[in-house]
DNA sequence: GAAAAATATTGAATGGCCTCATTTTTGAAG
DNA sequence: CTTCAAAAATGAGGCCATTCAATATTTTTC
């Protein structure tokens, strides 16, 4: 029997998943009621309270999705990076930039950021705060995989700038998400400027 | 005369913004709420909406100032740096983040942030943005200022570095409004350290 | 297979931000 | 001092995320 429980709890997981995705997308995260997304995953609203603890947790999944996608491919990357550092530094900073709104709205991310910062003791922030350890933690690997290939100043304190790149990186991408007219590729032109500079620096000789 | 109404009417806007900054610094801003706000002011719900457009916008106010006065105090500091790169942008870094929390409380800002980024069209979000922005110009004119008496290289794009600088030291600090057990000490130490590998090359020499 | 226990579902009720139709107060004109 | 229009105050009511006591379904036990 596998369990009828067990079967109707994840199909239902997943209408609400789906429902919520489809309507956030559709008619925007504020606009979906918890009412409508129960209605849609026919189910009613304390099932939902059931499977969610709050409407936010259902951006975490969908956040969670859009970022793993998005180490993953700054893995390969990192894997094989561009010789020179600026270009190699726009490769995956663009990675993250247009996988981004794949799943993703900008008033999803909006809602998603906010959260996470107004209510640090949650499991939503806990998670997404991870998530961007993880991201962070890429950007330094690049660096050291950089430094480790001798096209970066082997004095260079990879942990230092790499944090103070994704910082810079994270915080344009704030700007983006709340700035609907701005492209993910005028967002890469303006921190490619900012990155500029510093590429400049870290480069031997 | 002087106008009956408009005293009443200034007398009303400070006891409401005075009762508000009370509470938020007690009770905390979630458990604020509005009704309490209005009769600590002595003023009814409806009342209170003639003179905010939201619960948010109570933070506004105290924010501004908040800004403000961490602008003044780091003109000084622009105007007469340390000679030396790390010192001079420890110094002013420093001094926006001790003075961050003589009006506001971490749950404030967290409260101020999350709402600036989530709502952008928003007179909040516009006027946060916009004191972000003076900081930013801040930190790049600290950088002129140093480049300018030659403790600086010459050829250092200031803007592009200090827009990095700034989104690094932002950032942390939404770590630190993040995070009930950081000290403004222990942010600026950890600012401190990420800015010290950039601020070796930015050195003249 | 019936009864009991465990696990889930349900939707009416709660709490809090905000709105708006109504009432009250102010100030100007006659 | 009335009268009246403009400006402001009021609080009941709407909306929506979330909770919870009652009900229903699945699983286990005998």
């Amino acid at each position: 029997m596998a369990g009828l429980r067990a079967r109707q709890k994840a199909d239902r997981n997943r209408r609400l998943l789906d429902a919520a995705l489809h309507l956030f997308q559709t008619v925007g995260y504020d606009a979906a009621r918890i009412e409508d997304i129960a209605e849609v995953a026919e189910v009613s609203v304390g099932t939902f309270y059931n499977y969610f603890q709050t409407k936010g947790d259902l951006l975490l999944a969908t956040v969670t999705m859009e970022v793993e996608a998005v180490l993953e491919a700054g893995e390969a990357i990192v894997a094989a990076p561009p010789a020179d550092v600026a270009q190699a530094l726009d490769a995956l900073i663009g990675c993250y930039y247009d996988h981004s709104l794949v799943w993703l709205t900008k008033e999803m991310w909006r809602t998603a950021m906010a959260l996470a910062i107004q209510a640090p003791d949650t499991p939503f922030s806990r998670r997404y705060t991870e998530l961007d350890g993880r991201l962070r933690q890429q950007v330094c690997a690049l660096l050291l995989r950089l430094q480790g290939k001798g096209q970066l100043r082997a004095d260079t304190d990879c942990t230092a700038l790499g944090e103070m790149i994704f910082n810079n990186l994270n915080m344009m991408f704030i700007e983006f998400v709340k700035d609907d007219a701005m492209t993910p590729a005028d967002l890469r032109q303006l921190v490619g400027r900012q990155n500029g500079p510093l590429a400049a620096m870290l480069r031997m000789g």
